[in-house]
DNA sequence: TCTAATACCTTGTATCGCAAAGTACCAAAA
DNA sequence: TTTTGGTACTTTGCGATACAAGGTATTAGA
């Protein structure tokens, strides 16, 4: 059980994952390797392990709906989109996230 | 695996307890009950079960101290304050905690 | 036809948070 | 003195998440 600052963050970033996902869908659609590359841009490391799963648990929820689509330089793509499911849910999400920071901040006052 | 607002914000609170109860005892000393109520009140809901093993291995990791003080009303507390290192690891958290904020937001804009 | 690149998927492991149950101490009532 | 209720600390078993590592499949180009 390392402590490095890397750890901390990679421990912070738990449980978000979910929420950034959809937040992405929500703005457009995207396949897998392409939520990678954009949640790295971000900030928020994912990797294949993680991040197939996590779609195919919220796929399985009904949140997202998929197509496949050919690529011109590669196998074909699942691109996912947001279902009318997963938007509300995203709704519910962008709430709890900031009741979240509102607990942080409120812990952090006094 | 239910799907409730409830579960969404347990779903994120997952990772930010440590943050948070390095937070709390940076202003003050605590006890595990305290630590609860306190987190209570903010909104970060947390159990016995879940508190006590997390002290544990924050104490265990150098983040924190504890001395046992009387109680006039029932057994006796342990009250924890947190370690020098545990000062350390709260800075670097209070900046990766600002930094995932950021990545959230960068994943929103756009 | 082999290789490199892209893309999707699975398995095993560690850890976290929770529910539930257990242990222990103290004070006041019976 | 024994019992009861409240407070506080601890442990065990379970479900879920994220990661590391390895696997499968398609395409383009050497």
């Amino acid at each position: 059980m390392e402590n490095t600052i890397e750890n901390i963050r990679a421990q912070m970033r738990k449980g978000l994952l979910d929420y950034c996902i959809l937040s992405i869908l929500g703005k457009h659609e995207a396949y897998a390797s392409s939520l990678i590359e954009e949640l790295k841009a971000a900030g928020m490391i994912v990797v294949e392990g993680t991040l197939y799963p996590l779609l195919i648990r919220q796929k399985n929820q009904g949140l997202l709906d998929y197509r496949w689509e050919e690529s011109t330089q590669g196998p074909p793509r699942k691109y996912y989109v947001l279902s009318d499911k997963g938007r509300e849910q995203l709704a519910q999400m962008d709430a709890a996230w900031q009741e979240i920071i509102e607990s942080v901040n409120t812990l952090k006052r006094v």
